[in-house]
DNA sequence: AAAATAAGTTTACAGCGTAAATTTACACTG
DNA sequence: CAGTGTAAATTTACGCTGTAAACTTATTTT
């Protein structure tokens, strides 16, 4: 049976094949996804992927890239939660939390994302840009908001070079985007170090609910950037 | 020719395959570090390998100890770079600054060790641990010497489980101690969050060296924790 | 109805880590 | 000095990986 009847077939391929490279992700690491388990469990042949994924790498790439929607889906949410004019600042706090509480939920898509889990691939960047654009967008949004309102405190921070970063080209940003990013930026950096460390396992927990030195270092920030009444 | 005379022999196998793994590594990355090439390069035999270490694991773990080593030597050279009781300031700079320079210089050994680059490698944390604790023993001395000083302004900051964490059974920390390792950890997030992701290519330069803004977040981190006048 | 295409199959190749059996060089002992 | 034992390598082999090529069959198009 060289090519199953469309009645015996899997009308959705693809869609199962990125649900069982999860699955297997969720259960042993994005480091040890193979695409010839994956269709041993969805009882196919190996080669049989290749008409959905050109090849390993793009199916990664495909997962990156759900990976991104849902954390970015996430961002938005919490970012969304208040939306009065005053609560630029619980804002600030929700989407801080969401970030973690998403990388704590979904470890494995936040390693796949930030860090390099798969041996040998190379995200491509123009690939993920947009997506990865969109998923920090809720942050810069955020930041964006506090230097409209006169509250952002960053005057002497460096901004970095416009021209050498990974904008798509023509979106060079304006000054005012540039400081906006750059804050993102150290920012996501802050965010980004307690969370990867945690996720890996580097970090012992804080307090008793483990998330107590993550919710000092936003309120840290808060302090550092965000000019109040 | 199943075992080759003492005069042809590699008197130093050990170390040479530990030396052909980091040029290749330093090549290629850590991801695609294999037994068989390494061999290759060395004119042996692939299960040879076992003779010096029980399996890859084995050979990562000494590869992730030497840069320990490494790194903890540039962290404490970095650390005793000026000795002045005064100096605790300019101490905390160079440390901070050494350990961005160290991973620049070696990004694939500061990945190896804070990221999971190998597939399907778990460190062997009790193995690793003396090691890692002598490498951030040089930020947690200049630590400790700002709160021997009474200069650490880090009353609020939320102290880790002693329990939980990773310390040598019998070896867990006093208060002060305590203190001391959280406010470590912080900075440690804090530097680790801007390293990780320019070494990860994550991260556009800041200003004509690219370091612009790490040092900013170094001296920012003097104005949030550190009493001077 | 015939031809083209789509979606699978089987087979095959090169690379990987590593287990097992085998070979040889050298050190130690009677 | 001969014999034995062990250390350090070899070859062979197994099962795993990604993926290229050739082949088969269901469906679509002409």
């Amino acid at each position: 049976m060289a090519r199953p009847a469309a009645s015996i077939r899997n009308p959705n391929l693809r869609e199962s094949i990125k649900e069982t490279a999860w699955r297997q992700i969720g259960v042993s690491g994005a480091s040890s996804l193979s695409l010839r388990s994956i269709a041993r469990d969805l009882g196919i042949s190996a080669p049989a992927i290749y008409n959905y994924f050109t090849d390993r790498d793009a199916l990664v790439t495909a997962l990156v890239l759900d990976a991104y929607l849902s954390f970015g889906d996430s961002q938005h949410a919490a970012k969304e939660k208040f939306t009065g004019k005053g609560d630029v600042v619980k804002r600030f706090m929700e989407t801080g939390i969401a970030y973690r509480e998403w990388a704590i939920m979904n470890p494995h898509r936040y390693l796949l994302i930030f860090g390099t889990p798969v041996p040998g691939y190379v995200p491509p960047m123009e690939e993920l840009q947009p997506a990865m654009m969109r998923s920090m967008g809720a942050l810069a949004e955020v930041v964006a908001e506090l230097h409209q309102r006169g509250m952002l405190n960053a005057a002497g921070i460096p901004l970095f070079d416009p021209e050498a970063c990974f904008f798509p080209s023509g979106q060079c940003p304006v000054p005012d985007e540039l400081l906006i990013y750059s804050v993102s930026m150290l920012i996501w950096g802050r965010v980004h170090g307690l969370v990867s460390l945690e996720v890996s396992g580097k970090l012992p927990p804080f307090g008793p609910h483990g998330d107590a030195l993550y919710r000092y270092e936003l309120e840290a920030m808060l302090r550092e950037f965000v000019i109040r009444e």
